[in-house]
DNA sequence: ACAAAAGTGTTTATAATACACCCATGA
DNA sequence: TCATGGGTGTATTATAAACACTTTTGT
């Protein structure tokens, strides 16, 4: 449960946050070749919705992305990034969840400061799956991640803002450490191309990708991993971090 | 002077408005193979500051950024974007305006409201300078276009509002209409480079920067203009509008 | 005739792409 | 030994970059 935020416990402080004005996030994690998204599953609904929340009156809104980030997944540190703002006027819908709330007579203070208009923006945070602790606020039963291609219904307009966010990675992955922040500390050649193809949606060549990454000089080979099937088996390999950070500055090309 | 704002003329109708929202808007023209950028010139004050305004509490945060153009530049149907939300808790540093401003009884509710803290969203826009009237709004005395190599000292944050969205032309060029949004419709191959150039802040090989540019087949070539100097008279070139538009999708690589 | 700027062509270097080949492994 | 996936090499193509050549103009 969730200690700091508007609509905590019962009480609402509506005068230390800022009105009209919310975060959502967009929290990517790979596995099994697949990208993964954290996503709360509301309480007395089957609705999912995105990480999200408010931003204190003294509080940096990057501060605010990363208070939420840190409060759904445990993982402090991570790669956070804002990537739009979303001002529609009717963002958010009149959903069937607020309408059941407000039956709950100790909810519906909170019910209508969720009512009001909410500019949002939308940040993108790239982490390791398996080093996070998802855990569920004040408002839903559940925080879980769920492959990217299974993703079911979401609040209010959080698909549009997830479609926005792969666009982000799409067009900037150069420019992001999605090796870093999304593999483990090792993994093998394969499991970086897939990563690459989950992200850009499309095959690439085996051959090309491989001899690509391994000549800009960021990769440490490791010992082979042993035990896969019936085949040579793979190198791990790690990130030369510094080698690694001043590559992405410049951008590290993809291709194929 | 303006007519719809929370600060026009003396009454402040802050019902109307989102608190603690703004919106800037770096709108950039080209001249005379430079950059220019405009900016209104504060009442009581030599402080420059970016033509900026308040949502609506029924407007789409694009539709405000739209009118507060419109109303600075005197142009419908621009290429305008957001960019970037500046989230900082202090933004907006204590500034001799305000102080100034609260002096006169009069302004003291507009000041009140312009002390308040505010998370702003940058909007850049594309514009043809020769087809703009800047006009001043209710906070500034006059509104002007300034080349972007002698930009004087800004408002409160505007710099670096203006330094990131340069960052986002550089980066986005290719995906933006800027020989479109920024030339008159005829116009020579040296002013496209120049253009490019003033950019991306770097000279382009003439040679290349022109076969690239017609090789991509989006320029009609038209009569060649008189009496420039002693020299060979340049070609005056226009957009084919559709073929263009297809181009941008892709991304219209620039080189050299 | 000359300088200056415009238009076109050529050469070289670099990178993307396709795909061929050999190697290691477990069934 | 065979199928499978991993690692490396090579040929082809596309693009970027550098720069040489020619043309047109006013003085």
């Amino acid at each position: 449960m969730n200690q700091s935020s508007p609509i905590s416990a019962n009480k609402l402080d509506t005068s230390e946050w800022m009105p009209g004005l919310s975060i959502d996030c967009v929290i990517i994690g790979f596995d099994l070749g697949k990208l993964h998204i954290l996503v709360t599953k509301m309480l007395d609904s089957d609705i999912r919705s995105l990480p999200g929340g408010f931003i204190r009156k003294d509080e940096h809104m990057d501060q605010a992305a990363c208070r939420i980030l840190e409060e759904r997944s445990g993982l402090t540190l991570p790669y956070l990034q804002q990537f739009y703002t979303f001002g529609d006027v009717d963002r958010r819908k009149a959903t069937p969840v607020l309408e059941q709330w407000k039956t709950n007579s100790h909810m519906r203070e909170m019910v209508s400061w969720l009512e009001q208009r909410f500019i949002s923006t939308g940040y993108l945070s790239l982490v390791d799956m398996r080093e996070s602790k998802p855990s569920p606020d004040a408002l839903s039963e559940t925080c879980s991640w769920i492959p990217l291609d299974e993703l079911p219904e979401l609040l209010f307009d959080h698909r549009r803002i997830v479609k926005k966010a792969l666009e982000h990675i799409q067009n900037q992955m150069n420019y992001m450490p999605v090796g870093k922040s999304l593999l483990p500390d090792k993994f093998t050649m394969k499991d970086y191309q897939l990563l690459y193809e989950s992200i850009l949606g499309r095959k690439l060549d085996r051959s090309n990708f491989q001899k690509k990454m391994l000549r800009l000089g960021f990769l440490k080979r490791h010992e082979k991993m042993r035990g896969g099937g019936s085949h040579k088996a793979p190198y791990l390999y790690s990130f030369h971090t510094d080698t690694y950070n001043k590559l992405l500055e410049k951008g590290i090309g993809y291709m194929s």
